[in-house]
RNA sequence: GGGCGGAUAGCUCAGCGGUAGAGCAUCGCCCUUACAAGGCGAGGGUCGCAGGUUCGAAACCUGCUCCGCCCACCA
C-alpha cells in the first residue's frame, strides 16, 4: 500500500512499468472522502440502482468467492453510477450463528481449556461479541483493498439493534398470522453440534456403503416369527410395530397379532400399511420406529403408535434402551446385533448402499430426533414467491436457475427455525410455569394466557438464515418506513453464488414479498463458483482457500478483478490459475505504457480538438470506429451480465487494436512534419485512451483513475473531479465504412510481415522492392494514402500500382494474394525458392480446400434453392474470390517452378529473374549465403519435391523439414470422409497465411460488417440476431 | 431415485445453425527510442461417441459414455 496522499495525483512522467502498489490504496480514500460511495435516498432525479452485498460471516475472512462477488457487484455499481444512476451498494456482515459459535468455542478450549458451559450463556456471548469486534473489521479492509465502492455509512450487522428489531417484528407477525408454530416432531439432529437443523443443512452422502441386516421378531403367541430388515439395528430398541403390506398374502394371517421384543420384552402389533411398505423390498415386513425415522413417524401418526425415544441428544442410548443404556449409538448398533445373534434371531446380512444424512458443518451422521422446535409454515409464503417468478417480477440469470428455484419451492417443507445454540437471535417467546407461551416483540410482564408474572424466555435462537432472509429490507431500516426503502427497495440485482439459492435467495423472496408486498430484487444473477486449479470448491475445511489480499498484494486488485470478470462466463465454474492473473496484470501494464507513450508525444497538443473532426487518415477514422464498436459491445455485454465479454472486448480493443495497430500507425504522424496529422493523432490517442479508461473503470478502477487524472493534467485541463463520476461511454452508430476501408492496409502490412517471417528476413532489414496491386478504386486510394504508415510498419519501400492493375511479374519475389490486393515482395538474391514454393503451395492447398467446399455447396441444387439468398450470394462471391486468388497464386508458382528449373541448368532466361547486379546492390543480411547456391545440382521437378530437397541451401534445414513433417499428417486424416476428395498433398498444407492473417486482423470490425463481396456477411448476421434478442430480454427485466 | 451442468487446440475456457476462436504454453525471428509484464510471425483441432433433423450441425433432437453439481424419509 502506498503512503501517498494523492488528493491531487502526480503529474510527473510515468514510471516505466506499472506498479500497482504505488497507485492502489491512494484512490480508495479519495473516493470515500468525497462521498462517492454514498447512495442518496433523497435523490429523486436519477433512477435508483441498488444492490445489497451478501453479508459474509462476520468472523470469517474473504476468499476468492467473496472477491468475485465484490468484483461483479462493483462492476455493476460503478457502471451504473457512471451511467447516471443513483446507486446504492449496501454492505454488512452476518452473525453466522452456528459457524461463529463453533469458532469461538474452539478458541475457548484452546486458550482457556473451557467449554461454553463453563462460562455460562451471558459470559460466553460476551466473548463472541468481543471476537466479532476483533475480526469483523477484516472484511471491510479486504473489500476496500479490492476497491469495492460500498456505502460504508450504511454498514449493517444481522445482530445489531435495528436488524434484531426487524427479526422480532417478523417473528411475532408470522406467529400472529399462524405462520410460525411450535411442535414436538421429528427433526434432523446433530449429536455433535447439539442442535436441530433445517432440511437444507443436511448433506446427503451419496452411495454410503452400509449393511442391510435382518432379524426375526417372534410372534407373542409362539406361532412363528416375522423377519424384518434394517440399516440401523440400534433403532430396534424403539420399535413399536412391524408393518406389512395389506395385500401381501404372506402376512395376511399375522396382521393384528403381537410380537415380543426380544431385548426389552415389550409387545407391539403387526400392522398393515400400504404407504410405508413395498412388498417387493426385502422380506416385505418393516420394523417401525416412530421416534427415530421420518417414515416411521408418519406411520406412527397414522396408526396411533407410541414413539419411544431410545437415543439421547448426545447420541448415546437412553434408559429406554434397557441393557444398552449409555452406549454410543454406533457401539449399540454392534451390540444389538450381538445380542440378537446370541438369541438366535439374526437372519441375514448383506451389503447395502444407502444415502446418509450428515451435518453440513461437522459431517456427523445426523439422527432423526423427536423434540420441540419452532417452524415456519412455508407453503403460504412459497406460493407468492413462485408466482412472482412465473410472472417475471424477478428473473434469474442464467435462466436455468429458474427451474432449480421452482422445483425446490414447489416441494418445500416447513422450515425448522429453532436452533439449540446461544449465538443468535433468541426466540421472542416466553413460557410461564404452566407452560403457556407468550410471543411478543418486547419482553412481556405477564403470561398472556394466565397472567403469571413468572416468565422464562425460550432459550433457542433462530436459524441464522432467518435474519438473512430479511436482509434486503431490514438493512434499509424496516420496519420503519424509511426514505431509503422508498428509494432503493426493491433492489435492482441480487448477485450471489448459486450455492445459496435455497438458503438465501428463495427465503428472501418469500420474506420480501410477504412483508414488503414486493419482490426484494428484480434480477437474480447467480455467479459461478470459484474453484482451485484442480476444480475443487474452495473451503476452509479443505484448506485450499486463497486470500484475495495475497493476490491483490502480488498482482494488484485491478488484475484480480479483471481476471475474475474475464473468467465469469455464464454456466461454468471458474478454475483460477495464476497465469491468468499474470496475463491480466500485463494488460494493466499495457494500458499504463500506452498512456506513457502518449504522454511522451504530446508536444503541440491542441486542447479541445474534436477527434472526429480532426481525423485525417483512414487509420484515424478506423480506430475511432473500432472504439465506438468496443463501446457498444461492452455496454451490451454488461447489460446482459456477460462479464467475460465485456472484459474481453475492452482487452481486445486496447491491446490488439489501439496498442498493436493504432499506436504504431500513429508514429508516422507523431514523428512527422505534418502538423495537422500530428495534432489529429494526438487528439485521437488521447480520446481513445480517455474513453478506454471510462470503459474499463468498473473493472479496473484504480489504474484507470490514476491514468485518467494523469493524462487530464498533461493535456491541460481537468476532465472532471474523478473518473468515478465521469460518464460511461455511450453506444452509438459505428462508422462501418471506416472499419472496412482500412482492411486492405492491415492486409498488406500483415502480408509483408508474413513473408518476412517465412523468408526469415528480420524486421531491421529493409525491403526495398514491394509492390501492391490488384486494388480496386477505393482500396487503392486508401492504400496510397496510408503508404507511409504501411512502409513504417513493414519497414519496406512500397510501390503502389495503378488501380485494377496487378503488380509486375518479376522473379526473385515472394507473392501474397490477399482479399482485395496482390502483393509482390522483391527479395533479390535472398529469395529461397524452396521456401517460397512451399509457402505458396501451402496457401494454394488452403484455397483449394476452401474452394472445394464452397463449390460443392454451390453445385448442390437444394442448397442454392433453399438456403437464404444472401448466404448463397456470399458463397458465390467467395468462390469467385478464391478462384481469382488461385489463379494468381498458380501464376506465381509457375514462375517459381520456372526459376527453379533455371537453377538446374542456368540459362539466359535467368535474366528475367533478379538481376545479379541487384543482389550485389541491396543484399539482405543473409543474402550472400545464397549466392554460391546458384547452379546447384539436383533438378527438382515440382515444388513439393523442392520442398523436401535436403540440399544445403541457405535455407536452414528445418525449413525444408517443415513441409515434410506436415506431409506425414494427411495419412492420419485421410480416412476422414470429408477430406478424402482432395489430393493428400494439398490436405497436408492447410494453413493459408494471408487468409488467416487477414481473418485475424481484419479485426473484428471487418468480420461483423456486412462487407462487400465475400467478407463476413454471415457472421454479423448471426451476431446481430443473437445480441438484440439478449438486449431486449435484458430490458424487459428492468 | 429424480434433476441440472460440462466434454472444442498441450492447459484453462469462449463460441451454440452458415468459412473452428481467445489467453496461456510451444516453435522461429527481433532488446524496432511506450511496454521483454514487450513486438512480429508460425505450428497446433475427425468441436466425447452413435444416430437423427437440415441445403448446411461444434451448435438443434434422441440415445450412449465419462466427469462435476444439486435435490431425495425406501426399510
Amino acid at each position: 500500500m502506498s503512503t501517498g496522499t494523492a488528493q491531487e495525483p502526480r503529474t510527473t512522467e510515468l514510471a516505466k512499468a506499472y506498479e500497482h502498489r504505488d497507485v492502489e490504496g491512494r484512490w480508495y480514500r479519495v473516493w470515500m472522502e468525497r462521498g462517492y460511495f454514498h447512495g442518496d435516498e433523497n435523490d429523486t432525479t436519477r433512477p435508483p440502482f441498488s444492490i445489497v452485498l451478501p453479508p459474509p460471516n462476520v468472523t470469517g475472512s474473504l476468499h476468492l468467492g467473496h472477491a468475485l462477488t465484490a468484483t461483479l457487484q462493483d462492476i455493476l455499481i460503478r457502471w451504473k453510477k457512471m451511467s447516471g444512476f443513483n446507486t446504492l451498494w449496501l454492505p454488512g456482515t452476518d452473525h453466522a450463528g452456528i459457524a461463529t459459535q463453533m469458532v469461538v468455542e474452539k478458541e475457548l478450549v484452546k486458550t482457556e481449556g473451557k467449554s461454553r458451559h463453563d462460562l455460562g450463556r451471558p459470559e460466553f456471548l460476551k466473548r463472541v461479541w468481543a471476537w466479532k469486534e476483533r475480526f469483523g473489521s477484516r472484511i471491510g479492509e479486504q473489500h476496500q483493498a479490492l476497491g469495492a465502492s460500498l456505502d460504508w455509512e450504511r454498514e449493517r450487522f444481522t445482530m445489531d439493534e435495528g436488524l434484531s428489531r426487524a427479526v422480532r417484528e417478523v417473528f411475532v407477525t408470522l406467529y400472529e398470522q399462524g405462520l410460525i408454530y411450535r411442535e414436538k416432531t421429528l427433526i434432523n439432529w446433530c449429536p455433535r453440534c447439539h442442535t436441530a437443523l433445517s432440511d437444507l443443512e443436511v448433506n446427503h452422502e451419496e452411495g454410503h456403503k452400509g449393511e442391510l441386516w435382518s432379524f426375526a421378531y417372534p410372534l407373542s403367541d409362539g406361532s412363528g416369527e416375522v423377519v424384518v430388515a434394517t440399516t440401523r439395528p440400534e433403532t430396534m430398541l424403539g420399535d413399536t410395530a412391524v408393518a406389512v403390506h395389506p395385500d401381501d398374502e404372506r402376512y395376511k394371517a399375522i396382521v393384528g397379532k403381537m410380537v415380543r421384543h426380544p431385548i426389552t420384552g415389550r409387545e407391539f402389533p403387526v400392522i398393515a400399511d400400504s404407504i410405508l411398505v413395498d412388498p417387493a423390498f426385502g422380506t416385505g415386513a418393516v420394523k417401525v420406529t416412530p421416534a427415530h425415522d421420518f417414515n416411521d413417524f408418519e406411520v406412527g401418526k397414522r396408526h396411533g403408535l407410541p414413539a419411544i425415544t431410545v437415543i439421547g441428544l448426545d447420541g448415546k442410548m437412553n434408559t429406554n434402551a434397557g441393557p444398552l443404556v449409555d452406549q454410543d449409538r454406533f457401539e449399540a448398533r454392534k451390540n444389538v446385533k450381538k445380542i440378537i445373534a446370541e438369541l438366535g434371531l439374526d437372519r441375514e446380512s448383506k451389503p447395502h448402499v444407502l444415502p446418509l444424512g450428515r451435518c453440513q458443518r461437522c459431517e456427523t451422521v445426523l439422527e432423526p430426533m423427536l423434540s420441540w422446535q419452532w417452524f415456519v409454515k412455508i407453503a403460504p409464503l412459497a406460493q407468492p414467491a413462485i408466482e412472482a417468478v412465473e410472472q417475471g417480477k424477478t428473473r434469474f440469470i442464467p435462466e436455468q436457475w429458474t427451474n432449480t428455484y421452482m422445483a425446490w419451492m414447489r416441494n418445500i417443507h416447513d422450515w425448522c427455525i429453532s436452533r439449540q445454540l446461544w449465538w443468535g437471535h433468541q426466540i421472542p417467546a416466553w413460557y410461564c410455569p404452566d407452560g403457556h407461551v407468550t410471543v411478543a416483540r418486547e419482553a412481556p410482564q405477564a403470561c398472556s394466557t394466565c397472567g403469571s408474572a413468572t416468565l422464562r424466555q425460550e432459550e433457542d435462537v433462530l436459524d441464522t438464515w432467518f435474519s438473512s432472509s430479511l436482509w434486503p429490507f431490514s438493512t434499509m431500516g424496516w420496519p420503519e418506513k424509511t426514505r431509503t426503502l422508498q428509494t432503493f427497495y426493491p433492489t435492482s440485482v441480487m448477485e450471489t453464488g448459486h450455492d445459496i439459492i435455497f438458503f438465501w435467495v428463495a427465503r428472501m423472496m418469500m420474506m420480501g414479498i410477504h412483508f414488503m408486498g414486493e419482490v426484494p430484487f428484480r434480477t437474480v444473477y447467480l455467479h459461478p463458483m470459484v474453484r482451485d486449479e484442480k476444480g475443487q470448491k474452495m473451503s476452509k475445511t479443505k484448506g485450499n482457500v486463497i486470500d484475495p489480499l495475497v493476490i491483490t498484494e502480488q498482482y494488484g486488485a485491478d488484475a484480480l478483478r479483471f481476471t475474475l470478470a474475464a473468467l465469469t462466463a455464464q454456466g461454468r465454474d471458474i478454475k483460477l490459475a495464476k497465469e491468468r492473473i499474470e496475463g491480466y496484470r500485463a494488460f494493466a501494464n499495457k494500458l499504463w505504457n500506452a498512456t506513457r507513450f502518449t504522454l511522451m508525444n504530446l508536444s503541440g497538443f491542441t486542447v479541445g480538438l474534436d477527434p472526429h473532426k480532426a481525423a485525417r487518415t483512414a487509420a484515424d477514422r478506423w480506430i475511432l470506429a473500432r472504439l465506438q464498436r468496443a463501446v457498444n459491445e461492452t455496454v451490451e455485454a454488461l447489460d446482459g451480465f456477460h462479464f467475460n465479454e465485456a472484459a474481453n472486448t475492452v482487452y481486445q480493443f486496447v491491446w490488439r487494436e489501439l496498442c498493436d495497430w493504432y499506436i504504431e500507425l500513429s508514429k508516422e504522424a507523431l514523428y512527422g512534419d505534418d502538423a495537422e496529422k500530428k495534432i489529429a493523432a494526438q487528439a485521437i490517442l488521447v480520446h481513445c485512451l480517455e474513453t478506454s479508461y471510462r470503459l474499463l473503470h468498473p473493472m479496473m478502477p484504480f489504474i484507470t483513475e490514476e491514468l485518467w487524472n494523469t493524462l487530464a493534467a498533461q493535456v491541460g485541463g481537468r476532465w472532471g473531479d474523478s473518473l468515478m463520476t465521469a460518464a460511461y461511454p455511450k453506444p452509438g452508430p459505428v462508422d462501418e465504412d471506416a472499419e472496412r476501408s482500412f482492411n486492405p492496409v492491415i492486409g498488406v502490412i500483415e502480408a509483408i510481415r508474413n513473408i518476412r517471417g517465412e523468408m526469415n528476413v528480420p524486421f531491421k532489414t529493409p525491403l526495398a522492392d514491394v509492390e501492391v496491386g490488384a486494388l480496386e478504386q477505393s482500396a487503392h486510394a486508401t492504400v496510397a494514402q496510408e503508404k507511409g504508415r504501411i512502409e513504417r510498419l513493414s519497414n519496406a519501400t512500397v510501390a503502389i500500382v495503378a488501380a485494377g492493375r496487378a503488380p509486375t511479374k518479376r522473379g526473385g519475389s515472394a507473392v501474397a494474394v490477399g482479399e482485395g490486393f496482390e502483393l509482390r515482395v522483391g527479395l533479390a538474391g535472398a529469395i529461397d525458392l524452396a521456401a517460397e514454393s512451399a509457402r505458396i503451395d501451402k496457401e494454394l492447398s488452403k484455397v483449394e480446400q476452401d474452394l472445394t467446399g464452397i463449390e460443392r455447396k454451390l453445385a448442390n441444387p437444394s442448397f442454392v434453392e433453399r438456403a437464404p439468398a444472401e448466404v448463397v450470394e456470399k458463397d458465390r462471391a467467395r468462390s469467385e474470390e478464391l478462384r481469382d486468388k488461385r489463379r494468381k497464386l498458380e501464376a506465381h508458382r509457375a514462375m517459381l517452378q520456372e526459376a527453379e528449373g533455371t537453377m538446374e541448368t542456368p540459362n539466359p532466361a535467368a535474366e528475367t529473374i533478379t538481376p545479379t547486379a541487384q543482389v550485389a546492390e541491396t543484399p539482405p543480411p543473409e543474402a550472400p549465403a545464397a549466392a554460391p547456391d546458384t547452379g546447384e545440382t539436383t533438378p527438382p521437378q515440382g515444388e513439393a519435391e523442392t520442398a523436401r530437397q535436403p540440399k544445403a541451401r541457405r535455407a536452414p534445414a528445418k525449413k525444408a523439414a517443415k513441409p515434410a513433417r506436415k506431409a506425414a499428417k494427411p495419412a492420419k486424416k485421410a480416412p476422414a470422409a470429408k477430406k478424402a476428395a482432395k489430393p493428400a498433398k494439398k490436405v497436408a498444407r492447410k494453413a493459408a497465411k494471408p487468409a488467416r492473417a487477414a481473418k485475424k486482423t481484419a479485426t473484428r470490425g471487418a468480420k461483423k460488417t456486412a462487407a462487400r463481396g465475400a467478407k463476413k456477411v454471415a457472421k454479423p448476421a448471426k451476431k446481430m440476431a443473437r445480441k438484440p434478442a439478449r438486449k431486449t430480454a435484458a430490458k424487459r427485466g428492468r
